[in-house]
DNA sequence: CCTACCGATCGGTAGG
DNA sequence: CCTACCGATCGGTAGG
């Protein structure tokens, strides 16, 4: 997400830290990322950054849990008295939303975080797991209202699912509509690309 | 690929340096790999790399178009005599074939070509854009022989298509039966989730 | 948030 | 493929 000038200003420098540390881990990689590159964003020394920070990879453990955060936030919107099959389509619209408008978030959260290591790692394995049950299991609700075959098989579903939620942050633009294509792609993914 | 210990014996130095260098770029990405890891790896000293390289970014660009060869030199071998909607079930088993049994390959040409700059970088570009056009014209003539739906909106087939196929790479274990997943995906993307 | 500094490592070259 | 070496940069610390 692009911050106005004017919006940086007003945010604290840890605010600040974070932001651009999600810009250029997304853009040029945690590895292609050093922490003068950081102080350089921010106009400050290298060693006044760990004034903030108590080293590199806590950047990056912070802005993949955010990524974590943003997309069960996403889910957790979601219309509850919708159908099954409806809330799949609104899950399409907000996983998309995720990575439109907090894209260095979302490129983190799915590229950057194998550079974790230790606890970090593990808190956000677990957080990715717990997404792909949460689809898994609107994919579950879809079948038992009959809005999907029956004999649907849930894992294929879920990866194909998200293949094409994640996949999108190689390709989606700031000028894409979302919701557009979003919408486009539940319908592919739930009528297919053969005649009905 | 893991490539067995005595056959990397026999294999040119020259080639042995690419293998680990795929390996090495796939598992902690280019800027996390150094010339050192490389010397390393084939029991040489740093110094000597640069016997057979002319710096680093050549060995990205190389196994990056690697990469283009392999994917493009699967779909070659698509028979042309099977219907648009079989070649795409065989597209699909090709591409998740590749990812599988090239998966460092694979994996940098999904993820490490971004570090490449100069001409190299466009060289890429122009080979991946052909790789999607390839698939582009799978389904438009699917869409021609009846077998897609008329209304077909050709850029989102596409895009759905290679997600499913490159996202793979997240997921694939060397213990997949990958004509099996290749062939699930397809029928979910063929016929959709819904009852028919 | 600064100056000053650390040992280790970076990609790469000279010359054999 | 080696020894020896280059200047630049790495993540990080001490002490104010």
């Amino acid at each position: 997400m692009t911050i106005a000038t004017d919006t940086l200003r007003r945010m604290s420098t840890r605010d600040r830290l974070s932001q651009h540390a999600a810009r250029l881990f997304a853009e040029r990689g945690y590895h292609g990322t050093s922490v003068a590159d950081l102080a350089d964003a921010l106009g400050i020394r290298k060693s006044s950054v760990y004034s903030h920070i108590g080293g590199k990879e806590e950047l990056l453990a912070e802005i993949a849990l955010a990524g974590a955060d943003a997309f069960h936030a996403a889910l957790d919107e979601l219309q509850g008295d919708a159908s099954p099959g409806e809330r799949l389509r609104l899950a399409m619209r907000a996983h998309l939303s995720v990575v439109n408008h907090q894209l260095d978030v979302a490129t983190v959260w799915l590229q950057e975080w194998r550079y974790l290591s230790g606890p970090a790692r593990e808190r956000f394995l677990a957080e990715r797991r717990r997404y792909e049950q949460r689809i898994r299991t609107l994919l579950r609700d879809g079948v038992r209202s009959g809005e999907l075959r029956t004999d649907l098989d849930l894992g294929h579903a879920m990866l194909a699912f998200l293949s094409l939620g994640n996949w999108a942050y190689t390709w989606l633009r700031q000028e894409t509509n979302v919701d557009h294509a979003a919408d486009a792609f539940w319908a592919l993914l739930r009528d297919g690309m053969a005649p009905r």
